[in-house]
DNA sequence: CCCAAATATTTTATGCTTGAAATAAATGTC
DNA sequence: GACATTTATTTCAAGCATAAAATATTTGGG
């Protein structure tokens, strides 16, 4: 007799689904209530205390981190966005002043863009008050369940990495 | 003595964080990671295989579960998102005769959106792919993993449900 | 050297999303 | 019964995001 739920009847009409895929969609969907929840709220929150956007706030802590400036094409792979998607955010952030495009030495394609001094101090302030907000948001997560949640997220991001095939 | 790693010196400087702050900030960060690349993933398989979005994939599945139709107002409450974003999706699917819009009796200001018959069997068809999908890219997640995960954002959400101070 | 292919980036068209303003209709209060 | 308020929805402006096409430049044969 066959205990293992898991496993179905072969028989099982293919309109059917097993207990387990049924599993893996209601994590699906609680991952992406939480996600689009807390993004709302840190968007609201940048939008008041900042008078800025959460793609923006994303560009410049990737700037912070490689402080000698990324190319256009470095910061899209970093960010896991399109080409086309970083043109426009970083266009806004030069206007306000926060980044700079470089020229490439022996490249006239390529450019570097890179935190100017307002926009390191700028980010370097916010950045401690994202984290409290997020703690705050996440404040209910003891360090066991963090540590809990980003092993199985990271098994599932890894799957999920550049094999397509 | 302390042992709470979680209790910090009162002098510490206030541009520190804590620990467990940092561990949130992690775990958020997983998330939205996770989220983006499965997004990501769905977006494409729908747009190749469906032709379609993954908002109106879900307006259809808000729809699908209360066949007789919905408010724009309760849909977009459900959904979590503005007024405004729910009448253009709704305004594609009506287009596409996914869906039809019905004037509420005694109230002119209102109207209820509901499937059409086609929209009703395209979504039927959809989902069940959509749940293959879904299972496929969480392939390595265990059933225990799934509680868990599941447990672990359920007490995230709950603690930033609707308790705006 | 010439030119096809590859690379780096921007532009374009389309759709999603928000917050705020506008429109329209219903409701309550004097 | 007039009219201020509330409720339901749409419209608008701005920004984010993608895929695909366009532009510009570099690189690698022949």
């Amino acid at each position: 007799m066959n205990m293992d739920k898991t496993v179905r009847d072969p028989d099982m009409p293919h309109n059917e689904t097993s207990d387990i895929s049924k599993a893996r969609l209601r994590a699906w969907l609680q991952i992406l209530k939480v996600s689009r929840k807390i993004e709302g709220e840190l968007r609201e929150k940048m939008r008041l205390e900042f008078g800025s956007t959460l793609p923006r706030f994303d560009v410049m802590a990737a700037l912070y981190r490689s402080r000698d400036g990324m190319r256009m094409s470095e910061l899209s792979s970093a960010l896991m966005v399109s080409n086309g998607n970083v043109t426009g955010i970083v266009d806004r952030l030069v206007t306000e002043g926060m980044l700079v495009r470089v020229p490439v030495e022996n490249d006239r394609r390529a450019s570097i863009v890179r935190l100017t001094e307002a926009g390191e101090k700028d980010f370097a302030e916010r950045a401690l008050v994202h984290e409290g907000w997020v703690s705050e948001l996440f404040s209910d997560l003891s360090a066991h369940d963090a540590d809990a949640l980003i092993r199985i997220l990271r098994t599932v991001y890894h799957h999920n990495e550049a094999h397509h095939d």
